[in-house]
DNA sequence: CTAGGGGTAAAT
DNA sequence: ATTTACCCCTAG
């Protein structure tokens, strides 16, 4: 009975996006074994790990098996009106877009054993949010910390610094982090409320509540539904789709990055984003083609 | 153990 | 009322 629900949150996504990276799709058993997510997924079973992933994957690429089906059985079940006969050209439009896709994850029995190549594409705002959270510091933390730890983390393009000003900017005016003084923290709204079902674990972290709002620095004063727009947007962007779209424009990238540091200069809402996101893919394709490796150092605190 | 199908409870 | 996504169940 009461197990209300279990809501994933961003360390535990951002855990299991690594575990992929790392290891690859499937291996769940050892992506929960390995002692650096354990600290984070110990709390979720093998199972929990493969249908997130399915999720996650159903919802980056477009549509996966299940949601095809179910949409379609909905739409035929949902149409009660329609008619007989003319018409004719029915469905057909939209559908099958068949997605390049660079690479379908967990799809397809392909998987090779070491799939986990180093395209390390994750959505920029949530890649801050892990550092924010994981870097715990009291008060927030600045943008260079910020940077530090995500450089240090995963990999960084060139001109990442001036990206993430402007990601920070634009977190920071719709209300996702709250910035004081020089530093940042995550804003109170996000649903960081409940916690696990199991109290035992103490688990040292997840410092929360508390909507500390003493300054009226204040962000720029966007409208509310402006602010749903923009954030409609960015949550209609996926990772790999992004990363699709710069793959393919991979061999032009050196053209797009001189376009993407102008974009970036202004850096606004999801185009930032896909500007990003381009970036980030072109660095990780020069990087798999045999250049620097990517210091893929993982170090969390686990007491 | 992993992949997939299905149900059902939350959120909009 | 519809959609989302978490969780359980079963087959390979």
């Amino acid at each position: 009975m009461g197990a209300p629900k279990q809501k994933w949150t961003a360390e535990e996504e951002a855990a299991l996006k690594a575990g992929v990276l790392k290891h690859g799709p499937g291996k769940w058993r050892t992506i929960l074994k390995d002692p650096e997510f354990s600290g984070v997924l110990c709390l979720r079973s093998n199972v929990d790990l493969k249908d997130k992933w399915r999720n996650m994957s159903v919802m980056a690429n477009g549509w996966g098996s299940r949601e095809r089906a179910r949409l379609a059985l909905k739409r035929m079940h949902q149409a009660p009106k329609h008619g007989e006969s003319s018409t004719a050209l029915t469905s057909a439009s939209q559908s099958d877009e068949e997605i390049d896709d660079a690479r379908p994850l967990a799809v397809s029995g392909g998987s090779s054993p070491v799939d986990g190549p180093k395209r390390s594409i994750m959505r920029l705002d949530n890649l801050i949010v892990e550092a924010i959270n994981n870097l715990r510091e009291p008060g927030g933390s600045n943008k260079t910390t910020i940077a530090t730890y995500i450089e240090d983390q995963y990999w960084a393009p060139p001109n990442f610094k001036r990206i993430l000003s402007a990601k920070l900017k634009h977190l920071a005016a719709n209300g996702k982090l709250i910035k004081m003084k020089r530093k940042y923290r995550i804003a109170p709204t996000s649903s960081l409320s409940e916690r696990r079902r199991n109290p035992s674990i103490s688990l040292a972290g997840r410092r929360q509540g508390i909507s500390l709002r003493t300054d009226r620095d204040d962000v720029s004063d966007l409208t509310k539904s402006q602010i749903d727009l923009e954030l409609a947007k960015m949550r209609s962007m996926t990772p790999e789709e992004a990363a699709a779209a710069a793959a393919q424009a991979v061999a032009e990238a050196e053209a797009a990055m001189a376009e993407a540091e102008e974009a970036a200069r202004e850096a606004e809402a999801a185009e930032a984003d896909a500007e990003a996101a381009q970036a980030f893919a072109e660095a990780a394709s020069k990087t798999l083609k045999g250049r620097s490796t990517p210091s893929m150092n993982m170090q969390m605190i686990h007491a």
